[in-house]
RNA sequence: GUGCCCAUAGCUCAGCAGGAUAGAGCGUCGGUUUCCUAAACCGCAGGCCGGAGGUUCGAAUCCUCUUGGGCACACCA
């Protein structure tokens, strides 16, 4: 709960503003309005651990040169009580704060007392939020698009638990609509064809090719026979995907469950049919004079969604479009149950319905900035050098079971959460499976069970990881001793951040960070048979560095083995 | 045609509410183990941040134009 980072950030500022507010006073400095102070991390260590370069921002104001004006801030700078050691000023005018040591002292102390907890912030305290994800179309099995949305879902749910938020995770199931129309004449025409032979009935060019689709009619005929071959064709069509689409939507839990994603709710979209919240929408859609009724259908008006175009919500035959159910469905998150901000992962195909949906429930008086769709690029996968090709369409789909079957959970959720959303995504079978350090995530896991093992035998030894009352932690000196520890310092810092900016990518960049820093500090530094007060110490480094790792891979449902 | 995303080391990518000498992993090459897991570590080399202008004390980062990739523009979802 405790984010030092973020503590002495805000202590900086309080300071810095403070000063500007004293140099006034003694007129050493003109009165300025201070824009919002930025405090970043410099790149080189020797400019200290934060800075700032608000002096050079109002410059012009003080009309001083920036330099003189920065001596004089600090100057008047209170710094009593405070983890600042040094102020300096550097460069064309920048203030650079260096830190007590102490701090990182304080922040091994924040992980062993908050040990599984420690990450955790309050940043999004008493709102709620929903992330929804997948919501794959029930019509077929899971491919890779579904998997890295679910990867990357379920990890921005889980940042943003961390970062304190109420999180509530939905599926979004489209159990009503035309692709289950489709979904009925793709089953009846296998369903023909298996009991009539190919030619008895032609399969539509638009209907779902994959084999999935015969599988399932194989499976009914061997349960039921021909009993629907003389029924009439609605009622066909309805019984096989009252046997079909239950069966679906349970291999997808099922799948997603052994890719440890998981989810709140599965919201129907047929609900919204059944409990007319869809008429309702439109209704008030239409009361609020947002559509346009042409060519036998309704429309939402383009200027609602800031658009030239006009876009149907229900078709001339009477049928609503997914976009009027989809309109429903966010109308219900927001004003049926209260979220207080909504996420939806959404394919980067889907981009232009971003702006579409803003605008759509803007125009119901919802803020659309109370909705962020984060989109992710698609992925190509790769083997042997080449891609992989995998289509619905021709049945030659690497499903996402296959996926797990042949990488397992722990690298594909890592692989998926490599690269930042917006970038393309090669994912390379061949390394995936490595149990390399080419591959990333087996090179955490490593770190991971290195240190479990050295706990193991330690304790074996009679050693137990102590407590920091008896350890001295200023015996922790050397360079990769504190880099290490500044590190896992930063780590509450590092879950504020990726709960901002939507980017789980950015934990396993740290988390490999941290495990690169561990390598190298036990490389450097013996534990085992060190002299019993530094060897406690970095005991205590040691075990800090388990509770790090094994939060962040926890965090991202990653195991942490403790032997590999 | 209109709109959105992307372009940084040989490869895959970070950095992009402007900051001080542009980073990491992999790959290449060279080292490290009588010692806690060598699935590790250390070191060398590698860059006109796609191109051209502009704004600024200062641009990989912001703006304009341009080139090359991906995607979207249905009474599909």
């Amino acid at each position: 709960m405790t984010n030092i980072i973020e503590n002495v950030r805000q202590e900086i500022k309080q300071i810095i503003s403070l000063s500007f507010k004293k140099a006034a006073e003694s007129g050493e400095l003109p009165q300025v309005e201070l824009p919002e102070v930025t405090i970043e991390v410099p790149r080189e260590k020797e400019h200290g651990d934060f800075s700032t370069n608000i002096v050079m921002q109002v410059s012009k104001q003080l009309k001083k040169a920036p330099r003189l004006a920065a001596e004089t801030i600090i100057n008047n700078m209170n710094l009593t009580d405070t983890y600042i050691e040094k102020v300096e000023c550097a460069g064309p005018g920048f203030i650079n704060f260096h830190l007590k040591i102490n701090w990182l002292f304080d922040a091994l102390k924040t992980i062993q007392s908050e040990k599984d907890n420690y990450g955790r912030i309050e940043l999004g305290k008493g709102k709620k939020v929903m992330v929804e994800y997948v919501s794959a179309n029930p019509t077929g099995p899971l491919h890779m698009g579904n998997a890295r949305g679910g990867a990357l879902g379920d990890c921005i749910a889980s940042v943003l638990d961390a970062a304190g938020y109420d999180v509530t995770r939905e599926f979004y199931v489209n159990d009503a609509g035309n692709q289950i129309e489709k979904f009925g004449i793709s089953l009846e025409a296998r369903y023909i064809q298996l009991l009539k032979g190919e030619d008895a009935m032609p399969f539509p060019e638009d209907g779902y090719h994959g084999e999935d689709i015969i599988d399932h009619m194989k499976d009914y005929i061997g349960l039921y026979g021909d009993k629907l071959l003389n029924a009439e064709t609605d009622e066909r069509r309805k019984a096989l995907v009252e046997f079909a689409l239950p069966r679906n939507i349970e291999r997808i839990k099922t799948a997603l469950e052994s890719y440890g994603v998981k989810h709140d709710f599965w919201f129907s979209e047929k609900s919204l049919y059944d409990s007319g919240e869809l008429d309702e929408t439109i209704k008030l859609l239409k009361e609020n004079n947002c559509t346009v009724e042409k060519e036998g259908a309704l429309w939402l008006k383009g200027e609602v969604m800031g658009s030239e175009k006009d876009e149907v919500l229900v078709r001339n035959n009477g049928y609503p479009t997914y976009f009027a159910a989809d309109i429903a469905y966010h109308r219900n998150k927001f004003l049926k149950r209260n979220y207080d901000w909504v996420i939806n992962l959404w394919g980067a195909d889907h981009h232009g319905h971003v702006a579409r949906m803003k605008g759509a429930i803007a125009s119901m008086g919802i803020n659309p900035d109370k909705l962020d769709v984060v989109l992710f690029q698609l992925v190509r996968l790769y083997r042997n050098g080449e891609i992989a090709r995998m289509s619905k369409r021709t049945g030659r789909t690497i499903s996402l079971v296959d996926l797990l079957e042949e990488v397992g959970r722990d690298a594909a959720r890592f692989i998926f959460n490599t690269k930042a959303s917006g970038s393309h995504l090669d994912f390379d079978l061949d390394l995936a499976v490595q149990q390399s350090n080419d591959n990333p995530v087996y090179y955490v896991q490593y770190a991971h069970a290195r240190i479990s093992s050295l706990l193991k035998r330690l304790e074996d030894e009679g050693v137990k990881v102590p407590t920091v009352d008896e350890t001295d932690l200023t015996l922790l000196q050397a360079k990769e001793e504190l880099e290490l520890l500044k590190r896992l310092a930063e780590y509450p810092e590092e879950i504020r951040i990726s709960a901002v900016t939507l980017e789980p990518s950015r934990l396993t960049r740290y988390v490999q960070d941290v495990a690169g820093l561990f390598h190298s500090f036990y490389n450097a530094c013996n534990v085992k048979n060190e002299e019993e007060n530094l060897r406690k110490a970095r005991v205590l480094l040691v075990d800090s560095t388990r509770i790090v790792i094994k939060n962040v891979l926890t965090l991202l449902s990653i195991t942490a083995p403790e032997r590999m």
